[in-house]
DNA sequence: TTAATAGTGTCTATGAGACATTATGCA
DNA sequence: TGCATAATGTCTCATAGACACTATTAA
């Protein structure tokens, strides 16, 4: 499951099945892990056969796996999950079991009939994985540095609040999350860059060495 | 993964191997899930086939999914662990695949080099996955009610001060702790009961209703 | 000048660590 | 009486939320 920030709004990368089960219905683009082949890299594997997209710098963790009887119509399949961030990629490409492949904003799919896309719910249990993997978002970026793997380096601390705002799916405290980011030691390192904005010029950051956050980030309530 | 807490510190259920590979290593209780079950479901049935051991009330999760090729030497293997945490259970039983049962203190297999055990490594991964179970135990405690699974009702805050002690493994400070589970609404109510102790009696608490804690209990530095 | 965003300073409430003190049982 | 543990109170410091204010660009 590749997530990213579009927009301002926090998306999932899906796939419009081209074969039954599900035909013509909206699922996360994966498939069987090969024989001599570890997890991670066949996660890596499905997602650019599927969509085109290659996710060289950024994170790819895994999310949990999904092995209750019946998931799968055809036979019992257990998924390994995983979930990706990046930055917003080139435009995904559809692979061969795909019609098509886009973004969906996460809040259009979550609400309640769950997984609800475009007048139909996503194949498999997908919605559920959906949810469950953009908790893991929300919830890593508040202790840990991940809101760094959705923006392209370098950045400004706008556009790192604005990735916690589309994640999170509330405003913050402009001043109070500078105080925080900039009081974590490796957290961000500035490039003594400077870019425009439609105000004053914003100075310009990397990603620290920091994975962690001591104290964290935590959401408003 | 069974995880407890036994004289004072976190011990985790292992069996001695009777058949190869790793014959007579010390290894987790597990093994493979049927064509119509669940995964929760193989997790419990196997820990109760090789250990003796059922667990109805307390917590059992999923931990992650372990896939390495060759970290089975006989074929590809993907194992997909859970924790479970309980008080301290009726004495385990080897199964038949095992030839014996017991609790090990994971601070003894934790040491390096990772894993060794009455002399020799852990079968398998296995080693990283107690790891693995461990600091999700020891995160746990700090923003869910999870140390409540490891006490049995009723309990006293100073047994539940006891289990963090030996799951984090350092002392915590005994008035602040009060203060913070006390404080935290749905952690623990009051039974009305006392118990006795070397001192002065203490009060008898269940478990409350509260699952997460707001604001979290942090491990100190 | 105004709008828009970046960036700084400060007040206050809250929660954590540290520590002192009292309470209640038993040997 | 002394010891051990439970339970309460309080002081201080760090941090978060809220808000006021200044800085720097473009239209």
């Amino acid at each position: 499951m590749l997530l990213t920030v579009r927009h301002g709004r926090l998306s999932v990368l899906l796939v419009e099945r081209r074969n039954e089960p599900f035909a013509g219905q909206w699922a996360l683009p994966g498939g069987f892990v090969e024989a001599d082949e570890d997890l991670d890299d066949a996660a890596r594997r499905e997602l650019v056969e599927e969509t085109g997209v290659s996710l060289e710098p950024n994170h790819l963790e895994q999310l949990r796996s999904y092995g209750a009887p019946g998931r799968d119509p055809r036979r019992r399949i257990v998924t390994i999950a995983y979930v990706a961030f990046t930055d917003v990629p080139e435009a995904p490409v559809a692979g061969d079991d795909a019609r098509r492949a886009r973004f969906f904003a996460v809040d259009d799919l979550l609400v309640e009939p769950l997984g609800q896309c475009e007048g139909t719910p996503l194949a498999f249990d997908h919605a559920r994985i959906v949810a469950d993997g953009v908790e893991r978002a929300r919830a890593k970026l508040e202790y840990t540095t991940l809101a760094t793997a959705f923006v392209d380096e370098p950045f400004t601390l706008g556009e790192l609040r604005r990735v916690y705002e589309a994640v999170w799916g509330m405003p913050l405290h402009e001043a109070n999350f500078r105080r925080k980011v900039l009081g974590t030691p490796g957290f961000v390192e500035p490039t003594g860059a400077t870019a425009p904005t439609d105000g004053r010029p914003a100075q310009l950051y990397r990603k620290g060495g920091a994975t962690s956050l001591h104290p964290p980030i935590l959401r408003p309530t």
